[in-house]
DNA sequence: GTCCATGTAGACAGATCTGTCTACCAGTCA
DNA sequence: TGACTGGTAGACAGATCTGTCTACATGGAC
């Protein structure tokens, strides 16, 4: 059977809701975002989300644990491309600030929108800013210092990626980060 | 004439429909509270919310500027009383993060919330988070990196006000933005 | 004493939201 | 062949949201 499959399938509805709720969730925001808005950008029926997605809250953890993969995935290469080193930190990050579709943290933004709501929320928030911690971590010689240096980098990672959300000057905001990991590192 | 609404004393209902507006959006969100919350826990009706806000829109803008007066009040009160030099950020910044209803920064959250939808929140939130910059300012020695530790420091300040938000070790947090402050400020 | 700002109570319109339901279709595979 | 999987189209229920409307009460200012 099925001696070709490379011609066929268009993307499976899933995998086309999921990519859909990710573009609109984290641009509009998620409470701003209706289930109807997704299923008409996907280009599937009510009945085929319900099939998938047993609800909109289902959707919206799905939604994060995809972002996690793909911004993790981005992160990770994006600190190779710019040397591996702490000094590629800054460049990363610039990177991200500057793409036209910013928007800032998706974890971030859930929180503040929907975690009184949906408290699964803030326990995916954590587990992303562990992962991208470590990530962190990896970019740093080893030792006892290690653990916290990166934490407080973390820290100033986050402050950068807020401020990045509404101030203008993306310039400033990019220099007070690579001030505050050199400080920090010394 | 001249039915000039400002010249008068500030009334009752619509104080209280400010403040109850200002525990609610804060705590639950914005796009979570509806309007019809705010009237019945303001013990007021219908009509007479829409004789003192034109829309929801307008209360929350009203929302924004009441509590950035009233943080702004906190903040810088708060500095004084731990001190009024650096030493004394981090200190109050900790009482803050401990307070039962913590619920992160009303204009972060503001922004990731209905930035999309009402713009004048990044506007509102730019001012306030200069005007923090600037209390912050207020504990440095005068001199040529004042400004730009300000800013640094404002970044670090941001990052553990996120970082509290969904992080459970909140000690973890404020030792991380005490380093960051004295690596900054050596 | 009249005007008017401020307040009350609650019905209502119109939109939008989540989630369910019926009814039908095509390909796969045991 | 017949069951299963995954898809289509769209009506519908029930809740909730913003904002408008009518109708009436009260107290101070001119």
């Amino acid at each position: 059977m099925h001696a070709d499959k490379t011609a066929r399938p268009p993307r499976p509805a899933r995998e086309r809701i999921l990519t859909t709720a990710h573009d609109l969730f984290y641009r509009d925001g998620i409470r701003a975002t209706g289930i109807d808005a997704v299923i008409a950008a996907a280009g599937v029926t009510k009945v085929t989300f319900y099939r998938h997605f047993a609800s909109k809250n289902d959707l919206i953890v799905a939604y994060l644990e995809y972002r996690h993969e793909r911004w993790m995935r981005w992160f990770t290469d994006a600190l190779r491309r710019h040397g591996g080193s702490v000094r590629a930190l800054v460049p990363a990050l610039a990177e991200w600030f500057r793409s036209a579709d910013y928007r800032g943290c998706a974890f971030i933004n859930g929180v503040s929108e929907i975690a009184p709501a949906l408290p699964q929320v803030v326990e995916i928030t954590r587990r992303h800013k562990a992962d991208m911690e470590r990530a962190i971590a990896g970019l740093l010689p080893g030792g006892r210092r290690r653990a916290s240096l990166a934490r407080a980098l973390a820290l100033a990672v986050d402050g950068s990626i807020v401020q990045a959300q509404f101030r203008p000057d993306l310039d400033t905001v990019i220099g007070d980060l690579r001030r505050l990991v050199a400080a920090a590192a010394a």
